[in-house]
DNA sequence: CTCTACCCTCACGTGAGGGTAGAGTTGAAG
DNA sequence: CTTCAACTCTACCCTCACGTGAGGGTAGAG
């Protein structure tokens, strides 16, 4: 039998919990995410409890990133099943040939998006800006 | 008595379409902005349509600044506010000190927020990265 | 078996608007 | 003045991505 002490990224799962605090992401977050069939994790234990594994946490990495860019759910959930699609060895051409362009696709969306979110930082700077003059010289108005 | 022709400027007052347009915002949001008492136009016309002034927008671009930085619409009431105390002058010294107290922590809140947001920048450029990679060379898996 | 720390499922609440219906207002052209 | 298109009003329900309990079950160490 295999020993106890594999390694230590072998086939050791992880409750909701031990995720969460990995992944910087809320409980609810996580189980909502398995609500709406976003990220399912691979098992339950007999009483219940989600079991996470490490290529759970690896996707749930991903959404995280893609998360920043605004997409919803349903098209994190859509990307995910693509790249799934483009990892898969078994999946007909036509499948792979669908999923790479809707993948370019959202790559185009992807960059539109981190455009909005450049000039959101420059208007966040504009507005820090504003209140550091605000705050600086505010004190001397009717003084000398 | 002032001209009724001050300046371009004056006291023209605008319907909520051409102020939307003018702050690329949603009618919806002007309106609920005044709902939750974030900005108030300063007057209706005998019909009720918002009139609102060159001040009136210039304050709604100053929450659209803040906006990006995610502060809640009651947070940036509580902005705006501090912020006219400052503007203003008949505000007794107590009431400029707390203001000014209040932007203060505010603007470090601010600043804190700005790294969240260059973080998330952060990730969804890795998520791009990601989306290259895979889209670019996910073609050759087994070909030669 | 007990205890504590976790985890579960509802079910409702929230924030910041989106969308629509049905009715009223503006203001320019005729 | 009348008419009319374009605009605006309130009121209401909908959405999305969770937050927040309530009430109860599980894991596993002692």
């Amino acid at each position: 039998m295999a020993s106890e002490v594999e390694a230590t990224t072998a086939a050791a799962t992880m409750h909701i919990g031990e995720v969460a605090t990995r992944t910087d992401l809320s409980l609810r977050s996580l189980r909502h995410w398995e609500e709406v069939g976003l990220l399912t994790p691979s098992g339950r234990t007999d009483g219940g409890f989600r079991l996470y594994t490490e290529d759970d946490v690896e996707k749930i990495l991903v959404i995280r990133r893609m998360k920043p860019l605004g997409f919803s759910l349903e098209e994190m959930k859509a990307v995910m099943a693509d790249l799934a699609v483009l990892r898969s060895a078994d999946t007909t051409p036509t499948e792979r040939a669908a999923a790479r362009e809707h993948l370019a696709q959202i790559h185009a969306d992807a960059h539109e998006r981190r455009g909005k979110l450049v000039r959101q930082l420059d208007m966040a700077d504009e507005f820090i800006g504003l209140l550091s003059d605000e705050t600086t010289n505010a004190a001397e108005v009717s003084g000398a």
